[in-house]
DNA sequence: CGTCATAACAAACATTTGTTTATTGGCAAT
DNA sequence: ATTGCCAATAAACAAATGTTTGTTATGACG
């Protein structure tokens, strides 16, 4: 039918090309079922084509994977990084990365889910990158704790480790739950769970 | 071969009968490879049996997800339950409750995977089921946190709903890290992360 | 000792899986 | 108008899927 003319056959993403729109229709399916629980023809039939189309764009269901795994990780990357660097205190710096994580999961929590559930099934080479760059993220968090530590702001007997996995924890949830129809904005949330995280339940 | 006498040919988990070590094979496997990841045949493999002979023991292989599935989110509640109705303080209630859950992680956290992840490929009746006991988990929570802000122990501008999102965000997320054989016993882990949310990271 | 139930085996079933092939059709450039 | 190219179709592939079948062997019980 149509050859590189406009877009897709089927359902009109109004993306990019037919190239984003399978990447697009697979982020929500492998977060919604799982990459295993995903066919490539529930992927062609949500991009509106016959599963064979599909490898005229890409190479193999686990290529596809892989490129949103890692697309998604560096966005946390790339969302966290400036405020480490910045020169505000470190309880500013803590709050400012958490706001960042919440937005980048609100921009599209399906994406999240797959870089948080969905990496057990990259190959062997690409889980070790993808572990590497999430340790990467973790110590992002644990040079800001332990920055306030040493400044004194943050408590003197916090365990890093254990502070570092909550806060990991409480954001890496998110996707679970957040809503990009919710009533409070992305930074709001993103506020609201920074204030727990640093003052905590009591005051 | 062996009929009903003691154990189960191959791998001898040492469990009651056939079909806990096959309930028990399933949990490892579901929480490592996913519910779809998982074929009857690996199942089979790790009792150490062949696939056919599976079906003298269970149903289907959703009936072994649901049975997984519901026993692991009751062990959560009868877990929390008790410090729910106690006499203590919501702040002891809180770490109580934390500890206990953190408890029940730690016993076998591939089970607290299949929980908290799994329970989506379940049949329409018994999504509900589990969501509605989901349900209940968080109202015991949301329930302490009101009690606490009521007494005025806990912060008067708390946002409640985010505020249990991220205590049951940060709780939820431990079978991901938590490993049995780590120096910090599980009530000690518990302590800590009941730390950082009752107290936050700053003072 | 013979009988019965239980659960194992071996083999097959119909579907679904990821992917490949040969062919067709439409758009842009010549 | 014709050529060339890209991407779609239709159909098939081998392998893997959940499950069922018929049969056999074991141990307990009369």
């Amino acid at each position: 039918m149509t050859a590189k003319g406009d877009g897709v056959a089927g359902v009109m993403e109004s993306l990019a090309g037919p190239r984003e729109a399978i990447m697009d229709a697979a982020m929500h399916l492998f977060g919604k079922q799982g990459y295993s629980g995903t066919s490539m023809r529930d992927i062609a039939s949500a991009v509106g084509v016959l599963p064979g189309s599909l490898y005229a764009h890409i190479a193999s269901k686990e290529a596809l994977l892989v490129d949103i795994v890692e697309d998604g990780i560096n966005r946390f990357l790339a969302a966290v990084r400036p405020h480490v660097d910045s020169r505000a205190t470190p309880a500013e710096k803590l709050r400012a990365m958490v706001i960042a994580h919440v937005a980048v999961v609100a921009d599209n929590p399906e994406r999240s889910l797959v870089v948080f559930h969905q990496w057990r099934f990259l190959g062997d080479s690409n889980i070790q990158a993808a572990i590497g760059k999430r340790r990467d993220y973790e110590q992002a968090f644990i040079g800001v704790i332990e920055e306030g530590m040493k400044a004194g702001t943050f408590r003197a007997n916090l365990n890093r480790r254990i502070a570092v996995l909550t806060i990991l924890g409480a954001l890496n949830w998110t996707p679970e739950w957040l809503s990009p129809e919710g009533s409070l904005s992305p930074v709001d949330v993103g506020g609201l769970i920074a204030d727990t995280l640093l003052m905590g339940v009591q005051g």
